[in-house]
DNA sequence: GGATAATCGAGACGGTACGTCTCGTCTTCTG
DNA sequence: CAGAAGACGAGACGTACCGTCTCGATTATCC
């Protein structure tokens, strides 16, 4: 199905300027970093990136985008760097042990979420994806539900293993420890530390009723 | 003896136009759910409220604040139909069966977040208070914490009456089922119903781990 | 007769900053000197006069239109000073000898037309007048038919005193020697000088063909 | 031995695309014709004509230089088609009436200026050269001058013919009636007419003054 | 007639200015 | 003197062209 909306007409990509793309990515990032998501313009990035404007807008839409890309490239290179060849699908480590393994991806989750490299970045993206339907919906296509699978597919071994109950859907079930995480991140309603996310696996495993 | 450092000299709010106050809480709230919150300007508030920009610019620092403040203003007047009398404590109900107590609340929270006169404005804020420092302080501790304190007094209670473990901390207790519902609403992580957050409250309770 | 088309809504004239309005009719006619009509921008004016470059667009409608006003400004204020009362009619000389008097009165214009405050201006003014309907023909009504007209005056009463064939059209007489000067100027077709005009009236007054 | 001094290095003329050229030339005669010559682009030249931009930029240095250019061409090919044959001298008619053959030369100018195919580019090259002293210099050399020099040719003839003052310089002479029809056309400041060039003609033959 | 070199159409690039929009301040007049 | 009205300095927006700079793909001579 070819692309229902040619907005004006395509630029051709095989001439795009490498070069010029990640000055970009750069500028933007560093620019969001520094002074913020709202005072961070297009008209700075492209300054900075020592760019013309149109070469902003003509590949993509709007400032939002920009960061979106920006981040996914940073998360690509940095993902790359840390863990195995590019391309090559991730999987949560599997030691038999749900609780432990869990615990341990949470507290890399918590040093990244304090990491100030992806904090500003992350956090205006988050923050322009609950007002931008189209920033939103990328944001969460391409960065979260990719990480939420991961702990889907944990779980779904674990049930295999008779570690957790068999009625219980992963998909839901990971939000108990990964929503509130999540929660006070974005939103500042608490502190975040290993102490915190063990517990909470804790309590999302074991349930907070008395077992008796 | 008049005020010795008068920053840009406080108003005289006893001759502040209660006209206009309200006038400004109602065109910010109908802009943004009319046109959503970025395209809401401080001008288009003072022109549709009928109100000169600097009535707004003296009262109050920024287009965040006043949406913050007309929210807090509809949430009150809602409040006050809705339950009892103004200033008076709410509580949770307690039937003494905590699951269904729970799922209860949490059905009447769904219903309140799917209802479009609420949702742009909240979801507006929270964005807002994502980035914005104050705004999201301000955002967490006038509507976000107290609602939350009272799942806090709720779980309290049903430790006392045994139904849940005593060393638990209802602060993070509460978050295995009032989070998953708040990334879901805010990012669209996935749909919300009762069935999910009956199911929230049953997965926080029993816990993942099979009982045996 | 109302304004038939007012195009988007009439500014408050009455509040109109003077300040501005005369830094930029300075700033336009010393960027027109300096860098010439095609390099001097709105913006540079902006710039240069200290003030946003709305005001600009709030009162004029083009670059032409302030560049126009500015140089009719300049012309009131230095005949203002060169001549009598603000408002009052002018004329040209008469001395009752029609030769010497327009030979005066050209030779005034040659040092006008030579003076670098007013050559640069107003050959962009003539320039954009050529091309540009609206401003041709206010740079004609403003500046120069008013001027054409002391020669009509000046020429019916020698018309009554029968120094000038009483069948001729003094508006197409006057243009005998005005046009070509102006058309030296303009076009640099050749050089302007005492001479030269002086050359054009005689011409003029007493034919190419011999009188015998 | 190469040009020691290879400023850009010069094109190849030999190898110039006169398919190319002539495109040029058709495109940016029409679009001056259409939407008039401030909005006449290179850009919207080059794709008008099918050709790169960088075509238009190797051959001429500016716009004003390919629009004299192409000008001058259809000038050329006009007059070859009504005129003589390409290359021969041209010179007014001469049957002994001075003001006759005046008149009958003004009346083909009067035409000629009334033409729409000539007009608008033949004013915009006009303005243009009023403030870009090159093309002025050229617009005067290559099209203006020549033209008036069969007027200087004409009047010397009736000069030797006593049809004219021998003390007449010719040059400024025929600026008596040449002059005022070029500002009339120029500037709009009058209309123009079989009449009107008539009436110049008589007038600066016999003068203003009466005969007495 | 095949090699080779420059011109060609195309269009991305770093820039500048456009004319519009909104910001938050300042000013003026009205109730 | 608070408030409505709105002009103001400021500056970002997204667009249009500028003139330069690659890109292959034709030409079009020269060997």
């Amino acid at each position: 199905m070819p692309d229902p909306q040619p907005r004006k007409q395509a630029p051709d990509a095989t001439r795009r300027s490498q070069r010029s793309r990640q000055a970009i990515y750069d500028a933007a990032l560093a620019l969001v970093a520094e002074v913020g998501y709202p005072k961070t313009t297009v008209e700075g990035i492209a300054a900075r990136a020592g760019v013309g404007k149109q070469t902003i807008y003509r590949w993509w839409p709007s400032k939002a985008d920009v960061l979106l890309e920006a981040f996914l490239d940073l998360s690509a290179q940095s993902a790359e760097q840390a863990g195995a060849q590019p391309g090559e699908p991730y999987a949560l480590p599997d030691t038999g042990d749900l609780a432990a393994d869990l615990k341990g991806v949470l507290r890399a989750t918590v040093d990244e979420l304090l990491d100030p490299r992806f904090e500003t970045p992350a956090r205006a993206l988050a923050a322009e994806g609950l007002v931008n339907e189209q920033v939103g919906r990328e944001f969460v296509a391409k960065l979260l539900e990719p990480q939420l699978q991961l702990y889907v597919d944990r779980l779904r071994a674990a049930q295999d293993a008779g570690q957790v109950r068999p009625e219980v859907d992963p998909r839901i079930a990971l939000e108990l420890f990964v929503s509130p995480l999540a929660q006070r991140w974005l939103q500042h309603t608490g502190p975040i530390s290993y102490d915190y996310t063990d517990t909470l696996v804790d309590y999302a495993l074991y349930g907070l009723a008395p077992r008796a």
